[in-house]
DNA sequence: ACCGTACTACGAGGTCTATCGTACGAAGCA
DNA sequence: TGCTTCGTACGATAGACCTCGTAGTACGGT
């Protein structure tokens, strides 16, 4: 079948759809917040879900990018074998503005500090 | 008795205790949203367990006051019979600058989002 | 001493979460 | 047509979470 490329499309929640609590709660686990800095860090950059070597399964993995997913965290798509992640970040900015940043940001100091302590 | 008043008294992390995900956690649940946001309109003052009316029976209550404190969002002090609960502002504005007051905004936001709709 | 108020402790139920392993499907390459 | 790679789906498990009701403790007032 030659298809046009993008058969496999992924449901993602429109901009009504997200919640503060949903995002928040994406947030709230140390490897998804991994993801995320990840993805910021390469800010617009897609991403493969294999470029992320998370320390757990691959199954494990795709659910957390599936939670990422549908609380309005991430996009998908499908590219070839691959599947792309991107930020939303237009769409967190516009219903939660400074959110992302400002939570980006307290990853990265608490990061710090406990590298600072662990050494 | 007569010993000093302040017998009673509860565990409460130090600053170098909280975490970024665990303060997430604590947000991420309306009901204990609700009372973050109701003790920061009343920025400062200590309010009383009862004041704040959730709609959940008193045990779940005593459960979500807990998950604030115990997470570092709120501290709690016995006076008489009541407990009053007051917002740990500073520890949390040093420790992830920002991240109460865009957090509480975008809760403000979404709340007038959510009546909007709803009328 | 007694009672009421304010909150806690404990135990239980049901749901959600994070994790895994194995088996499967979709796309690309030889 | 195979084979490999990437990711999904499903089932299972262990633990956490939200909720509750009942029983209990601490304090203050009568």
């Amino acid at each position: 079948m030659t298809t046009a490329a993008g058969s496999r499309t992924l449901a993602h929640p429109g901009l009504g759809e997200i919640t503060l609590e949903g995002v928040l709660h994406a947030f709230a686990d140390p490897m998804r917040m991994r993801v995320v800095r990840d993805l910021a860090r390469e800010e617009g950059a897609e991403l493969s879900c294999s470029y992320f070597a998370l320390p757990v399964s691959k199954s494990t993995s795709t659910h957390h990018f599936r939670v990422l997913r549908e609380n309005g965290v991430i996009r998908q798509i499908y590219r070839g074998t691959a599947k792309l992640s991107v930020l939303r970040r237009d769409d967190l900015d516009a219903l939660f503005p400074g959110l992302l940043d400002t939570v980006l940001a307290a990853a990265a100091r608490q990061a710090e500090r406990r590298t600072a302590a662990g050494s």
